[in-house]
DNA sequence: AGTTACTTTCAATAGATATTGAAAGTTCTG
DNA sequence: CAGAACTTTCAATATCTATTGAAAGTAACT
């Protein structure tokens, strides 16, 4: 295999697995060819090898520089911007983590305090508090290992965290 | 708030939360509708309870037992089967997981077996080659690291595991 | 201040995915 | 084995999300 079909090769399937996993296509697309250019390229060299259109390209490196998984670089004399992608995976699964725990799993927390307060009547609604509270219970232990496993730092998951649970 | 409101509520949720994990929203809500339910249901109670035609409820509740989510239970002297929901939230993680690993790393892996055969021929198809070392390294760690963890028996998880991390 | 180089926005449109409903299939029962 | 009870399938359709392209915005240089 030479280098453009594997470079392509990872762009298509980075992109698949981007979209299992609430970053869409081209936002994934972008990120996977960053990744495997060594340099920083601009918006329009970005625009040019995934064939999308300006407003798109836009559009999806400002996510990728919000969540964090790409950094904008200026070159000197030049008045473009440069984009370079975030290569540790371990800081792209954290940012991925944080974004996703604020999206999803703060908002459930939320509602689970809500409808833990459903008055007591019958047996019924004691059974759904009950079902209610131990969601709660995993949902609050799960919210706090993740506070704890993105603090962490790429050495120690890498190295430590992922040998002990081997 | 009374228990009908409290369900209504957590059924939305869930079946929002489900949309971000690879489970569409039918799915969830069939398995957010059985989990806030002490007793088994039958398709056509839960075709009613979540106002969805008779098609989209057997295909997703098909897919929950396909993942495991949900169980068949059959009532002598009735020819319905009625479904019940898997209530351990880490076994719920755990078939979520497995499925998501199957569906989205081990493709990855894969494709980054075959890229990592890319020629060695000039200075930027070894550095692609580094990169997708580095990658492939993440990737497998990752992915034994999920083989143990779902492996896991729920107290383990729950009462150590969580623990430790935090 | 005007021109050029580049970036951002957003309404229209395309594309992907979920849902319906009706028809076909299956299995039980008298 | 005919009919009833229930389940499955799938093409048509609806819904939801991403993408385009053109117009507006911004900043640098002369």
């Amino acid at each position: 295999m030479n280098l453009d079909e594997g470079k392509e090769k990872f762009i298509q399937s980075w992109g698949t697995l981007g979209t299992s996993w609430g970053i869409n296509r081209t936002m994934a697309q972008i990120h996977a060819l960053l990744l495997v250019t060594p340099q920083a390229l601009s918006a329009e060299q970005i625009r040019c090898s995934l064939k999308i259109s300006m407003g798109n390209a836009n559009m999806n490196i400002r996510a990728l520089l919000d969540w964090g998984l790409v950094h904008k670089q200026l070159k000197a004399g030049d008045r473009k911007e440069y984009f370079i992608a975030e290569k540790d995976m371990w800081e792209v699964v954290k940012s991925v983590i944080v974004h996703r725990k604020k999206k999803e799993l703060e908002p459930m927390l939320k509602v689970l305090d809500e409808i833990s307060s459903v008055e007591s009547e019958c047996e019924a609604s004691d059974e759904f508090c009950n079902i209610v509270r131990d969601i709660k219970l995993f949902s609050n232990k799960a919210d706090s290992a993740l506070d704890k496993l993105v603090k962490a730092d790429s050495n120690w998951f890498v190295g430590t965290f992922l040998n002990i649970i081997k």
